[in-house]
RNA sequence: GCGGGUGUGGCGGAAUGGCAGACGCGCCAGACUUAGGAUCUGGUGUCCAUACGUGCAGGUUCAAGUCCUGUCACCCGCACCA
């Protein structure tokens, strides 16, 4: 069959779209299946074959649902705020707007190239008035609750982005837009405090499906750990000087305290520090220092000792001496430890070097060569000596401090407060009134959307203030409590915002009254399969599951746990086996594959190339074989008789209907297709195919290659399109053989195979091993120790 | 350092403890061709062979790529988290 794969893909395209053939229904009786791949950034470079990789896992699950008779909801839309449009902007004069608008429909085309089945009927722009109404409602919500604040606190910031960064977008110490070195920098900023949501993200983790890596990498994004705060007291002032501790077992082994350069207490006590200048000059040391650095000297402990200070150790009333080191940072725990050097390595080796005393407390280690972390029994501790584990000890050492009022248990998370405010043009703006009587009033609801006003320039101020600050008639505005003269904020929300609902927005995207119909939601939530990339794990995920149990928790949505399932793929690397990049020069573009090859291959080629959740090098060989299986495919046509296929084609048919069903559940869609080809290889043998049998594989190619399995289900006379058609079920007594084909081993070693009906008897499977000529020869004169007889399987002789 | 993962032909990769290398790429030979970076057919782990082969060394088992112990290498997260 001669195919023209530009005008088939032309021709499906349209009339899936006359159709309506993809679009969602609500109030159906259906089950439903709601799939959910991560909507993109539409950048003006346009779509990357990560996107199609990314897409076509669940494009294939959800044709297949909707091929067995689901409802199915799998809608596409834009995340569009953000900082790469907004340089652009800056850069060009040419408005956010018009950069967005263009790029957007640039995605637009080259998406429905691909022949997806999203759901155009529901898309959604982060960026439009109607949507960010809503991100903005759910902000006051969390604003009414407490959960979103202003504080004065050390900041993740970029000096070249002029943005402030919260962890998420700050991971190894870079500015994950463009990369350069953060500085912690003491701003006003806003935050959400996701923090208070910590516990249940962790305890989430357990009702929901996602992949193991992916729990594993949030459970240590939120790094929770146990322990206990113990107080203790400064001699010279009173002060109590609290801690956190893992490690409450070893407070009888406590030689001196170590709290941050930026901690409190430095300054409090300055009169009272004999060396203030020598702690100053440090204190601005480590300031200088970047993340980088800080790492890099793991092994060199610095510090100063506060000189003329002592803390009271609380259990061994010991007075002890207090230092200043980077190695204890402000932001985690009371930004001051207890240090026990000969238990612990940091400690161990500061001690070292500033000559503390080293008292062991754990039998088992040997001071003079290192800490001693391992369990064993406890020593020079008072009441707690004798006690042969740590787990006992820590349960006494909880009570006695509870009892005596000096510390108690707690716990800790790595997960920092979400800091929440930009400094920039392209987002949401913020909708907050300042009020000098009334402070901080929220713009009352019934005037949402706050709108992004028009500006001249979109870049920042020197000073690191928002475009929006020099808006006068934006900011200057009139108190929505007391009617007094106010100002605006001025900033903006960060890129994760509006992604971190939009998935509650496909089920009702044209709502005036609601973020979304609380039926609508009730019907659809949760999202039932959420694919996406190992980048957005720790970030988009864990920010959306934090506002979507917020908006549980307010009656707004109807679960807690927004994604039932979550998978992600692996990334597609050049040719060169490298990440793709533009550096590189490795890039290859979907759009140069689909004009020549067409959507059918290039969509058959990324799932074919290798295992779905691992990266693969691209090789434009390999599309040329997703060519050659389609054209195959198709050529089978020319073998379609009104006659019943051999029974071996039957039976060939009804296994790869397993298989392909199968995998495509365990998104092994490169074995699905394998099958695919393999059952092609054997018709070709035969040359002859039935014509229920082809439509059978029609629609299992469907999925995979849609426009072509339209083609050829129209050819063969199908039923309305093959999109929409009944998924093939498998008939299990087809697959069943009746003759099979046994391996013969002698000691574990193949040596040749018999042919046996598949009811054959050990017995029967047994003598006619034995009669194959090369097995008797080399049975002959062995005694036989064991006979194993797998049925359909194997046959193992053991002999001495 | 901590946590996780992966090691299989020339390459991408298959294998509920049961014939390792499915399927594809590449390569070789042949056919059809004025031509072939098209198509079709056959072949293709290593070795002349007995045999040997899933990073390496052991172990369990009738049987191990798969399970167990140890070890090496690479990749990805987090990283002075107290």
């Amino acid at each position: 069959m001669k195919y023209d794969y530009r005008s088939v893909e032309d021709k499906w395209q349209k009339k899936w779209e006359e159709a309506h053939a993809f679009e969602a229904q609500d109030g159906s009786e259906k089950p439903k299946f709601y799939g959910l791949v991560e909507f993109p950034y539409p950048s003006g470079a346009g779509m990357h074959v990560g996107h199609i990789k990314a897409y076509g896992g669940l494009e294939v699950v959800s044709r297949k649902r909707r091929m067995q008779g689901y409802n199915v909801l799998f809608p596409i839309g834009f995340d569009a705020y953000g900082l790469p449009t907004e340089n652009y902007a800056i850069k060009t004069g040419i408005h956010p707007r018009v950069v967005t608008d263009n790029n957007i429909k640039k995605f637009t085309e080259q998406l429905k190239r691909v022949g997806f089945s999203f759901d155009w009927s529901r898309v959604i722009d982060t960026t439009e008035e109607d949507y960010y109404r809503w991100t903005q409602y759910i902000f006051l919500k969390l604003f009414e609750k407490g959960y979103a604040f202003r504080d004065t606190a050390l900041v993740n910031y970029c000096p070249k982005c002029k943005v402030v960064l919260s962890n998420e977008d700050s991971q190894g110490g870079h500015c994950d837009i463009c990369h350069s070195e953060i500085v912690q920098k003491s701003k006003d900023v806003w935050y959400l405090r996701i923090t208070a949501y910590a516990d249940r993200l962790l305890s989430g983790l357990e009702t929901v499906d996602y992949l193991p890596n992916v729990k594993l990498q949030q459970e240590n994004w939120i790094g929770k750990s146990t322990g206990a705060f113990v107080n203790f007291t400064v001699n010279e002032s009173g002060d109590a000087l609290r801690i956190y501790t893992t490690r409450p077992d070893t407070l009888f082994g406590v030689t001196f305290m170590v709290i941050a350069p930026e901690h409190p207490l430095v300054d409090k006590l300055a009169e009272k520090i004999g060396n203030m200048d020598a702690v100053l000059r440090y204190r601005e040391e480590c300031a200088k220092k970047t993340e980088f650095e800080r790492t890099l000297l793991v092994k060199d402990k610095t510090g100063v000792r506060l000189d003329g200070i002592t803390a009271k150790n609380p259990v061994s009333g010991k007075d002890i001496p207090i230092y200043i080191a980077d190695y204890v940072m402000m932001g985690y725990g009371t930004g001051a430890i207890m240090a026990v050097p000969a238990h612990d390595e940091r400690d161990y080796s500061f001690a070292k070097i500033f000559g503390v005393d080293i008292i062991p407390v754990i039998e088992g280690g040997d001071i003079e060569k290192g800490a001693y972390t391992g369990d064993g029994k406890m020593i020079n501790s008072g009441f707690l000596n004798g006690i042969d584990n740590k787990k006992d000890a820590i349960i006494a050492m909880l009570a006695h401090l509870e009892k005596e009022g000096i510390g108690e248990a707690g716990v800790q998370f790595k997960m920092k407060d979400w800091a929440f405010n930009r400094q920039r043009y392209w987002g949401e703006p913020i909708p907050i009134v300042h009020c000098s009587k009334c402070g901080m009033v929220p713009v009352p609801y019934k005037e949402l959307p706050l709108r992004l006003p028009e500006v001249e320039e979109f870049a920042p101020g020197e000073g690191g203030e928002s475009p929006l600050a020099k808006v006068e008639n934006f900011v200057k505005c009139k108190c929505p409590r007391c009617g007094a003269d106010a100002r605006r904020e001025t900033d903006t929300m960060p890129q994760w915002a509006g992604s971190s609902w939009y998935f509650l927005r496909y089920i009702d995207p044209s709502n005036d009254k609601a973020l979304a119909d609380p039926e609508k939601l009730k019907y659809w939530m949760p999202v039932d399969w959420y694919n996406g990339g190992m980048e957005h794990v720790t970030r988009h995920m864990i920010y959306s599951r934090f506002w979507h149990k917020f908006l549980y928790d307010i009656g707004e949505v109807p679960c807690d746990e927004p994604y039932a399932k979550r998978t992600a793929q692996g990334l597609i690397l050049g040719p060169d086996g490298e990440k793709m990049s533009k550096s590189k020069g490795n890039v290859v573009d979907p759009n140069d594959v689909v004009d020549s090859y067409g959507a059918d291959v290039l969509r058959t080629y990324i799932l074919f190339m290798g295992d779905y959740a691992s990266a693969a090098p691209w090789s434009d060989a390999g599309v040329r074989g997703a060519k050659r299986f389609l054209e195959r495919f198709a050529d089978i046509y020319d073998m379609v008789t009104d006659a019943p296929s051999s029974s071996s084609i039957e039976s060939a048919v009804h296994k790869t209907i397993r298989k392909v069903s199968d995998d495509i559940e365990d998104m092994k869609f490169n074995t699905a297709i394998a099958a695919m080809m393999g059952l092609l290889n054997t018709i070709y043998d035969e040359k002859r195919i039935s014509r229920e049998d082809y439509k059978i594989l029609v629609r299992l190619l469907c999925p995979f290659a849609p426009h072509l399995a339209e083609e050829l289900w129209e050819m063969l006379g199908g039923n309305g399109l093959c999109s929409l058609a009944a998924w093939p079920v498998c008939d299990e007594s087809k697959t069943v053989d009746q003759m099979v084909e046994l391996a013969v081993q002698i000691n574990g070693k193949v040596k040749g195979t018999v042919t046996l009906d598949k009811d054959a008897s050990r017995e029967d499977a047994l003598a006619a091993a034995k009669a194959d000529e090369k097995i008797a020869a080399l049975l002959d004169g062995r005694t036989i120790v064991k006979e194993i007889v797998v049925p359909g399987k194997i046959i193992n002789i053991v002999v001495k």
